[in-house]
DNA sequence: GGGTAATTGTGAAATTATTCACGTTGTGAG
DNA sequence: CTCACAACGTGAATAATTTCACAATTACCC
């Protein structure tokens, strides 16, 4: 069990990496050196050695680094073997956009229910994925082994839908409103806020 | 003209806090301490004086800091008294839900136009915001005077979209295509990548 | 087989971001 | 009016991240 802690910055240009090496496998290119990736992901050739030596994946000083290999020390390292099921809590217009982005597997991550405390929302199937009462979300948790939960409800009901998550189990969660969480330490928990986005890029759009 | 620059994630945090003071000014309060709104925005007190450090506002050493009065100071740097106008392009499930979060004017921010190449998504009315095709970006970009450009296109025709979008004079680009983008210096671009953000959660939650 | 040129791997330096820690200040109590 | 305390403002320390720069390596050419 490789137990070697990888900063999140690292994690997210190596995911990055994984989905660039992708294409390029598919384009039939079986090499390249750092800076051809380095080009792709807009960053340098350090950073990307850097990467590559944070993950133990040694290159060959004049072909380069393997793009089959070095895809498969990737999804090694991020232990793409394990599968996730991902439990989505808001069935609004975000979370059904959501949903239609992930109907399909996504390499070993799936969203595999839907809930929402509306029950006009509820008892159907969207875009493929079964839509529950939030009441029943403990169960589902457990029924169907699900270890990451997605919030896309309003703030205000965010941090409830967090405990909730943490009660029944959840190990990590990816939460859409736009206020911090307050969670335990060992669940891991990241935010993604739209408009916050939009003010920081109006801040310095007119800045820059 | 105030022409310090504010690093990125300071401007991340200040939007935050003006946020959380908006719903405390509702709730009635008029003061509050660093403590209080670190609690909040889930980072602790010398981070809050720091920031507010950063855009030059003083509390007073026993009363702390005035809530509106902060809201202002934070506006003013911000330069929140801008307008400004954004065009989505790529109404699929992604853009569509952004238009209907954004279909009311959101303090000085105000998605204006939608823009698709499929004549099918076009010359319609979605959630308050007008869908042309992607050939009168351009002329729109100068007639009602955007500035910000959103990208919800597939992964594949994002640097293209973004090319176009620097041509018609737009200055900031939110993209949530899995790509990064080449864009010129003076062009502040950000990425919210949602597959990325599970990804990297699916990694940490096994792993904390 | 040896030379060459380009790329790797990585300590060290530089930069950026956060936290500490403490002198300063202003308010309210007595 | 004075004292004491709690919170502020900030220089300095620490931590995290990125970049530099160069020795080591190796594929290829002659």
């Amino acid at each position: 069990m490789n137990s070697k802690v990888i900063p999140v910055k690292t994690v997210e240009r190596l995911v990055l990496y994984k989905r660039l090496l992708r294409d390029l496998l598919g384009k039939g290119e079986q090499c390249l050196y750092s800076h051809q990736l380095a080009e792709l992901a807009k960053n340098t050739p350090a950073q990307v050695r850097r990467d590559l030596m944070t993950i133990g994946y040694a290159g060959s000083p004049r072909k380069g680094y393997g793009v089959q290999e070095l895809i498969d020390r990737i999804s090694e390292v991020l232990e793409e073997t394990r599968e996730h099921r991902i439990a989505l809590v808001g069935i609004g217009n975000l979370g059904r956009a959501i949903l239609s982005y992930f109907n399909y597997k996504h390499q070993g991550l799936a969203i595999v229910a839907a809930f929402d405390s509306d029950p006009s929302r509820t008892d159907r199937v969207i875009t493929g994925c079964r839509c529950f009462h939030t009441n029943e979300f403990a169960a589902k948790v457990k029924e169907l082994d699900i270890s990451i939960g997605i919030i896309t409800v309003p703030a205000d009901r965010a941090q409830g839908v967090a405990d909730m998550m943490v009660a029944a189990g959840v190990k990590g969660v990816l939460n859409f409103a736009p206020v911090p969480l307050s969670l335990p330490e060992h669940i891991f928990t990241d935010r993604i806020d739209i408009t916050m986005a939009l003010e920081k890029i109006a801040y310095f759009a007119s800045r820059k």
